[in-house]
DNA sequence: CTCCGCTACCATGCGACACAAGGTACCTGT
DNA sequence: ACAGGTACCTTGTGTCGCATGGTAGCGGAG
């Protein structure tokens, strides 16, 4: 819980488009996402994170939502990547890689410093 | 301008390591510091951004100072890692490359879905 | 029937970076 | 020696995304 607040700041701007990629070809729905991101080492999160983000996901257009029975529990509200976000995913993972190279490389150079 | 707003987002939580990746075995000042992330892709700051952050390294026992005359120009306040700094910047390094592992995997089963 | 887990959602707060202005010291040209 | 520009540090306000904690409703297990 401690160690752990660095992560805090490394997710922003990032948890969002992790959230986009989870959904690509594949609707989720929200309790489902924050079960499967906390599966993933640094990236774990609660609902009351995930759901702001939805919404603001949402409102930008580039999810869309839709109400599904379940078999076992209150309904789910599933979300679905539009074109739009898909679109908006894939220039975010060119600038994520260009980002990620300055960082390494500046690490990388304090290694050797 | 616009396309610049992620990198905001991203910078942050690692922009505090990289100007600590920046003063191992070199001091430096302030001014110095925004130079040359400025010279990286994606780190761009403004002195606005620096010092608070200095102050906060500073307040945290992460670096030191001292102040030494300028040939030419006002006096310049250099700051060096302390070894508490270097041993948490060995930390976050390792942290980031897990995080970036993780996003990483990700964003890569996102392009596949 | 009652308790607990699942599911959705909201209100509030904090922390880190951006933006912008202000201030002081030094140098240079004339 | 004075004016203006540059180097350098500081401070205050704004923005935005994630965390914390809490509400509410439904359904199954004991």
């Amino acid at each position: 819980m401690v160690a752990e607040k660095v992560f805090t700041q490394l997710r922003r701007g990032t948890l969002e488009f992790c959230v986009l990629a989870l959904l690509q070809g594949e609707p989720r729905y929200g309790f489902e996402l924050v079960k499967a991101l906390g599966e993933v080492d640094g990236l774990v999160t609660t609902e009351g994170t995930i759901y702001p983000l939805l919404a603001r996901l949402r409102r930008e257009g580039l999810v869309e939502t839709s109400w599904r029975e379940s078999e076992s529990g209150p309904p789910r509200r599933y979300y679905t990547s539009t074109a739009e976000g898909s679109q908006a995913l894939a220039a975010f993972t060119a600038d994520w890689q260009r980002f990620c190279a300055s960082v390494d490389a500046i690490l990388e150079r304090g290694r050797r410093g």
